[in-house]
DNA sequence: GTGAAAGCGCTAACAA
DNA sequence: TTGTTAGCGCTTTCAC
């Protein structure tokens, strides 16, 4: 069909820039289509001076392989998704970090999204990032079912769920030892002689806080304390909200001695409040963050490692890309309690 | 073995995506292939009864658009690339999420990723997103030249710089009032008295740790204090070279009594050495941090608005996207002095 | 060593 | 209302 004036101008390149195209590479350097993708791709049979011929008309013409269409054709982006809460949050930094330097290591580019803890907006991510047919996908999820990425997955995505394992579907999953951690924070809050233990946690639908909690639980129950209901705290971790869950815990008739803070969020707004009161409460959190050792008392933290459950996701994921793995595992990392101040004050009533 | 999802995906045939396409899908619903092209995308001319057949093939076969595909024939990627120093580093998390959000707004999704201030690895990093035919491209350079980009600007990739301006050509770019807030900064110091004042910045070669230099000269030279060549100290921010900086500006027979920070890293690094330090020094930090209000004392520093910046540069993006934006321009954002106390002692020798 | 032709999965243009 | 055809820019295949 031959090109019309028309027909270029209705092409979608000319609306928004016109890029070169190997065909246009070729036509200049007077070689065939196949000999510039040959030299584009470092592929041997081209002799030293077509190369160079190549190459002078790719630099002059200012080329770039369009990878969009070399992923078409091949089926393989090169590139993985990671959906995860807020990028915002401190939490997810070092996290971002670990799975974005597996992913270079392996090639790869790193698309990512946040959720904002709305599961809704977490599978409309997951799904684009698949429809972009990214090769892989961690997710944090926000949601508790996952049955949406069941043929996605079945289609060939590898993925890996972190800090908190998928909902209805049997996936790889890695994630702290949210029970443990905070059955032993607060068994060092008991250790110090707390009876009167609040909780603070995050909303009880995701997973880390229900086991946070199942933690506080156990801990309280080895001790044989009985848990009033008002010492527990579940929601969004708003600091309006926290504030609030915390001021009732410290004020009424029978206030708490000493409190365990859910997440870094949590902890963070219960520091504030803390600063506030008169009266000396102790406080675990669960989570470390910067700085953490320098306020006045240092605060005892349970934590855990965000950096490395990036890293062990990102590596289990393209493990199962390369086909190496069989069945779905989950990999459940240690927390360490760090003691600095906070977490080892007295009762004070 | 159970079949899963997993163990299906590493069946032979589907070893490598092996996804239905609109033309399967056209297949099992009996129809053309345009007319699932037409339920897909939601485009009108499309009886309700058809758009049922179409619509159950789809789930049957669990069909996904392939947007690689899409994309290739469109244009527009609908996809911007970002990329940051690092993504663990607190200043770059509500920026990312800022470009994140303005970006979503605009249908577009967001891939990411460090150039770990390494020029080669930004340069790299932006060549590949390119290559993936980014509409547009936000970038904190890490190098000082920029002309590599050059021919994709000139292609039609959108191209705003934030936080440092891009070197070599002309290009939009977003910026705080380094050189502002850093002069208010040690003006605040000096009217609290101090005369002997230290500088710790970030490398020299980076134009927000230069111009935060010039504001220090500005402001001593403003008061008439000549500045000795031992009061300032450019370099990585790792904490090693940052707090042998400060202890050799601490100690010595001339210390300093005050000490500006360059910067959220260098200013954290500071603060554990003064914590350390039995003489009271006073300190002022560009960039303001969480917590920075509950230290003893809290942290009086020049605040800059991360989530800000890179929502105005993410929407200039998308006005030059839009093509209704003219030539580049350079946007500073104002900073603002919050005094909380360690900018406010006295000098003491 | 080199290149023509087919086709990746989709959308645009046009025909029926 | 629906379908057919021709590409998007690249890689694969296979012939020269």
């Amino acid at each position: 069909m031959p090109e019309t004036a028309r027909s270029i101008a209705r092409r979608p390149e000319n609306r928004y820039g016109n890029r070169p195209t190997m065909k246009d590479v070729a036509a200049r350097a007077g070689v065939g289509l196949k000999t510039v993708s040959r030299v584009v791709n470092g592929e041997p049979g081209v002799t030293p001076d077509t190369e160079r011929r190549v190459q002078e008309a790719i630099d002059a013409l200012g080329f770039r392989r369009n990878d969009s269409a070399r992923v078409l054709r091949k089926g393989r982006t090169a590139s993985i998704g990671l959906v995860l809460e807020d990028l915002a949050d401190p939490f997810y930094g070092p996290l971002s970090r670990a799975v974005e330097e597996v992913s270079r290591a392996h090639g790869s580019l790193l698309i990512n999204g946040s959720s904002a803890e709305d599961p809704d907006r977490e599978q409309e991510l997951a799904l684009a990032l698949c429809a972009r047919r990214v090769d892989g996908l961690v997710i944090i999820p926000a949601g508790d079912d996952h049955r949406y990425l069941e043929p996605e997955i079945r289609a060939g995505v590898a993925t890996v769920f972190v800090d908190r394992p998928a909902g209805g579907i049997d996936a790889d999953v890695v994630l702290s030892d949210s029970f443990g951690g905070a059955r032993d924070g607060v068994a060092h809050l008991i250790a110090h002689g707390h009876r009167r233990i609040g909780f603070i946690g995050d909303m009880p639908r995701i997973h880390t806080a229900a086991e946070r909690l199942r933690g506080y639980r156990a801990a309280m129950e080895d001790a044989g304390i009985p848990v009033e209901a008002t010492w527990m705290s579940l929601g969004v971790t708003d600091p309006v909200r926290v504030r609030r869950a915390a001021e009732e815990m410290l004020s009424g008739p029978d206030p708490v001695t000493a409190v365990f803070a859910g997440n870094n969020r949590v902890t963070v707004t219960v520091v504030r409040v803390l600063a506030e009161h008169a009266r000396r409460v102790a406080l675990v959190g669960f989570d470390d963050f910067e700085l953490a050792d320098l306020l006045q008392p240092g605060i005892t933290v349970i934590s855990q490692d965000p950096a490395r459950m990036g890293r062990t996701a990102a590596e289990r994921l393209f493990q199962q890309l390369d086909g190496s793995l069989l069945a779905p595992e989950r990999i459940e990392l240690p927390t360490r309690l760090i003691a600095r101040g906070s977490g080892e004050l007295p009762p004070e009533d």
